[in-house]
RNA sequence: GGCGUCGUGGCCAAGUGGCUAAGGCAGCGGAUUGCAAAUCCGCCAUCGCGGGUUCGACUCCCGCCGACGCCUCCA
């Protein structure tokens, strides 16, 4: 099976060979833990996990590495980000939106960062995001690797012994970016292309020390700035793009990977300034083979946006905080939990390279489908016993499924061959677990989190325990009262147990009651 | 202005130079049901617009229209 993913390095789609064979280096450019992670994070970084689980599936051993951004870089105002969340934790704290205790001390930035990344790496766990039951060996924070000949400091160093970097009359360690002829080649914005401050970001001050204006920071001293480390440049911290190139480098061990991830925003200028600064750093001719990138997250048609009330968080998704407008043009909450392996499927079912639109009523169809999903896995598993059979890619059906993935991760190709297969017959119910198996150790949306050593299970809460048993009892009831003939007051049992959140579900073989996604 | 991605049924979304244009959701018809739900069976598109290449294009080329992203905080 030939994998061929679209590089964003080239503009096509080619064919995948890692660079040791059956092992991949991956690296993905991880959150910034000042606040919530949102969904549009997750759609890029579940991206990241689909491709990995799929190499997985494909034989591949694959080493992934994910950061996490502690650093409290500039912002605009010359205020850090560590800074700025300090004062909307306080704001938080004090109307309640952040548990009592979250964060003792504002002021101290590594609480916050701290606080932050656990509920990252909680919220990513629910959302059968692989890495995150590897951190912390396969997710670094960048604060751990300023310092050292291996840190931050040290590349810095080496860029400038090799001529890459010169320090800037206002004390600044800048990168030269015509000192690398390649700089512009991923992105397509060669320097005399790149119009200085199109984006209207760059201030005049940060401009005047440099040699030419694509020139990116990449140590500031700073002795107000909240985090800040020694270094030969003075006291200060760096610059936002270098911890990537460090980390990359220092946990997958080498200078050239395999596959670099990101959300498309990345590509200029972080992920040219990552090469650029690799390379010039180690003298590889490439820093990754391939970089994939994944396209923004739409929400109800429109990019997401705090003023649009279109913003969510992972949370705000699992809390069903989300809404929309009906057809009158009034708001409409969803109001009702989502289970995280409806959350996890909505964000992966649609092509890495397209904009994914997130709705209420793909949340709904979403849910739809991995209730069936369930119900088809639990009634193998009864089969069967929970013994799987073996079985390989060499199955027409996983076959027919990895090859899909296998174009340019074609998860809409991959869903077609799953859906109709489902649906049956499944005359071995124990070789139809196993492909289901392998399946959803690359969906893994039921359960979340199949095949990995901790898969995280969806504890009920004594309140979900008390409901189920009270529906079914009224279950109870509403069969008696259908025996009985007595279809009015079975109606209003059955309501019950509808309104209580439940599907209640029969045929010969019986009924039963089914918690409804 | 520069660099890219994209435009397929009510919605989401694959795909191919020519065989019946996947799959899902919704809808419709039927089976089942006390009535429903769930389930099962069946039905439901000529591919943004205009040219060109070709025996033949939705698929290749050109132009146009439209959507979206990036161009130094952003997944």
């Amino acid at each position: 099976m030939q994998i061929r993913f679209y590089n964003s390095l080239t503009n096509q789609v080619e064919d995948f060979t890692p660079i040791t064979p059956g092992k991949v280096k991956m690296y993905s450019c991880g959150p910034t833990v000042y606040d919530f992670a949102h969904i549009g994070n997750f759609r890029s970084f579940l991206f990241g996990d689909l491709l990995r689980r799929f190499l997985e599936l494909a034989g591949n051993e694959v080493h992934h590495v994910m950061n996490i951004t502690d650093v409290g870089h500039m912002v605009e105002g010359e205020q850090d980000k560590m800074e700025e969340a300090a004062e909307r934790v306080k704001v938080n704290k004090k109307s309640g939106r952040l548990p009592e205790g979250a964060i003792g001390d504002p002021n101290d930035p590594y609480q916050i960062a701290k606080y932050y990344t656990e509920a990252f790496l909680e919220d990513a766990k629910r959302l059968g995001y692989k890495i995150a039951y590897e951190y912390p060996q396969c997710v670094p924070h960048a604060t751990d690797h300023v310092e050292g000949e291996a840190g931050m400091i040290g590349m810095i160093q080496k860029l400038l012994d090799k001529g890459h970097a010169y320090i800037a009359k206002d004390g600044v360690v800048y990168y030269s970016v015509e000192s690398f002829p390649d700089y512009g080649k991923l992105s397509g914005n060669s320097l005399d292309k790149i119009q200085e401050g199109a984006g209207d970001r760059v201030s005049a001050s940060d401009q005047a020390h440099k040699k030419h204006p694509g020139d990116f920071m990449l140590w500031k001293p700073d002795q107000h700035h909240i985090m800040k480390w020694d270094s030969p440049w003075g006291t200060g911290y760096p610059g936002w793009h270098i911890e990537c190139s460090v980390m990359a480098k220092a946990l997958l061990g080498a200078d050239k990977i395999d596959i670099h991830t990101g959300g498309e925003d990345l590509k200029f200028p972080h992920h040219e300034c990552e090469i650029a600064q690799t390379c010039g750093a180690t003298g590889a001719d490439t820093f990754a083979n391939f970089w994939i990138h994944a396209r923004f997250l739409f929400v109800e048609g429109k990019k997401m946006s705090k003023s649009d009330g279109n913003f969510y968080t992972a949370r705000d998704v699992f809390s069903g905080n989300v809404q929309v407008k009906d057809e009158s043009g009034s708001i409409v909450k969803l109001g009702k939990p989502v289970s995280p392996a409806v959350a996890r499927f909505e964000l992966i079912k649609s092509h890495y390279r397209n904009n994914m639109n997130f709705t209420v009523k793909g949340l709904r169809d979403s849910a739809a489908t991995i209730q069936k999903l369930i119900e088809f896995r639990a009634d193998l598993e009864e089969k069967t016993g929970g013994q799987a059979a073996e079985v390989d890619l060499s199955h027409p059906v996983l076959n027919q499924f990895a090859s899909a993935l296998a174009d340019d991760l074609n998860i809409s190709d991959a869903l077609s061959v799953m859906h109709p297969w489902i649906r049956g017959p499944h005359p071995d119910p124990h070789e139809s677990l196993a492909v289901w198996q392998k399946m959803n150790s690359v969906l893994s949306i039921a359960p979340v989190n199949e095949g990995t050593a901790d898969a995280i299970q969806e504890v009920a809460s004594e309140q979900e325990v008390a409901t189920l048993e009270q529906a079914e009892g009224w279950l109870t009831e509403m069969l008696a009262a259908k025996a009985d003939k007595d279809y009015a007051a079975s109606d209003v049992l059955r309501e019950k147990i509808i309104d209580a959140g439940f599907e209640v579900q029969q045929s010969k073989e019986g009924a039963s009651i089914k918690k409804k996604l």
